[in-house]
DNA sequence: TTTTTATTTTAGGCAAAGCTAAATAATATT
DNA sequence: AATATTATTTAGCTTTGCCTAAAATAAAAA
């Protein structure tokens, strides 16, 4: 259990993300990262290095499994602090990512494990995104994207992409927040929109809205 | 309000701890910062270069009015955590220093007035140390060591030194707390050191013990 | 199957932050 | 006052992590 660098440990997270288990190209690992193709290459060699992936030069970069493990504890750390950001100090589920960002990267198993039974052993975050358990369990990622449902369903936001300030903004105004439910109304067949409605009246939610919310049927 | 980097900000708190705003000498720093001398000429160059500090060459160098200002709002944050940790997560007084030296460097100024209004509003820490306030205003620094009340002197410990992990687990052995009061039963001519009383019976503090624990007079 | 285009790697630089060894300045001792 | 000792700085080297420009490789188009 060695110790990594903030800069590694981002590294590993983004190659988490853009292909879990599977290679990762290094033009999308750059532009993921925010650096050049040719920091990327060095970054790369260096984890390479730490065993922590297996490169293929010209071909991609891939997490061992050391690696993967790594990235989930990471990502168990981002969204517990999430949770602690939103549940415990008020902070709004829109501004809180950053802050998880350099919170993510504090070393301290115990922190992690007293955070985690201080929240109530969450197992989603404020996004409705699943927290890695201790062990590297994932629970399950919940929901479907609301143009998923057909007109009659009784549906309940379980799960927000993270798509930006806009679209927080955008849920903000419109009162649209995790654990709402709603009757699906109609569904438009010209441009994709959803109209939902609940005790407080109805409203239409566009495509691009539709395709960052999720939902479970009740 | 730019960003330091967390050596940076180490060498600001080092100063602060050894000459809050006076002068402080290489060979001191570089002790306190666990590095070279020749390591620390060149940071407190960067740091002179940002006007966080002033360095007249051979002879010390001193923080600035800005940089006394960062030192007092790193130690804000470090004691906030230490306060978080001990009374939210329920770790021991003990452990929670090194966590802390992490948790100080996390960049947010409204994490940090929300982590206080969260903890209570509280001015000191589980130590005992004050914590700076938002405007860099610094609470009493409470109590006088053991050593320095007389027989018949009814006390309360307000405040312990990090004298290290053994004077710790000492305290933690013979029970001692921060809030719990005594009498001063005695005090020995011979060895310096005190006896105390209280409900739970009475009990010998050496001299040592009695240098690093504080208390105010009821 | 060439040729062109896009992607990736190499080569060479730079800044932060550490180190060791050598030079220099400041103190202390004779 | 001259010398020895200690403290500090300079010089030169290392690693991490980023950059640009050029070379090499892979993929796509002709
Ligand atoms: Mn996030
Ligand atoms: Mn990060
Ligand atoms: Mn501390
Ligand atoms: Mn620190």
């Amino acid at each position: 259990m060695k110790t990594h660098t903030e800069s590694e440990e981002n590294y590993i997270k983004a190659l988490y993300h853009l292909g879990g288990d599977q290679p990762v190209s290094n033009g999308d690992l750059a532009q993921r990262i925010g650096a050049k193709g040719s920091s990327v290459t060095q970054a790369v060699k260096r984890l390479g290095q730490k065993d922590l992936v297996d490169v293929v030069p010209y071909k991609g970069v891939q997490l061992t499994a050391e690696g993967v493990r790594l990235a989930k504890a990471i990502l168990r750390k981002h969204r517990l602090w999430e949770t602690f950001l939103v549940d415990k100090l008020g902070f709004g589920w829109e501004e809180v990512h950053p802050l998880a960002e350099q919170l993510e990267h504090i070393q301290s198993e115990e922190l992690v494990d007293r955070l985690f039974q201080f929240l109530g052993s969450p197992k989603h975050d404020p996004h409705g995104d699943p927290i890695p358990e201790r062990d590297g369990q994932m629970p399950p990622v919940l929901g479907q994207p609301v143009g998923a449902f057909v007109t009659g369903n009784e549906i309940r936001i379980v799960r927000v992409e993270d798509a930006g300030t806009e679209f927080f903004d955008q849920l903000d105004t419109m009162n649209i927040n995790l654990g709402n439910t709603y009757m699906v109304q109609a569904t438009s067949a010209f441009d994709a929109s959803v109209q939902l409605s609940s005790t407080s009246g109805s409203f239409w939610l566009s495509k691009d809205m539709c395709a960052n919310i999720y939902a479970i049927r009740l």
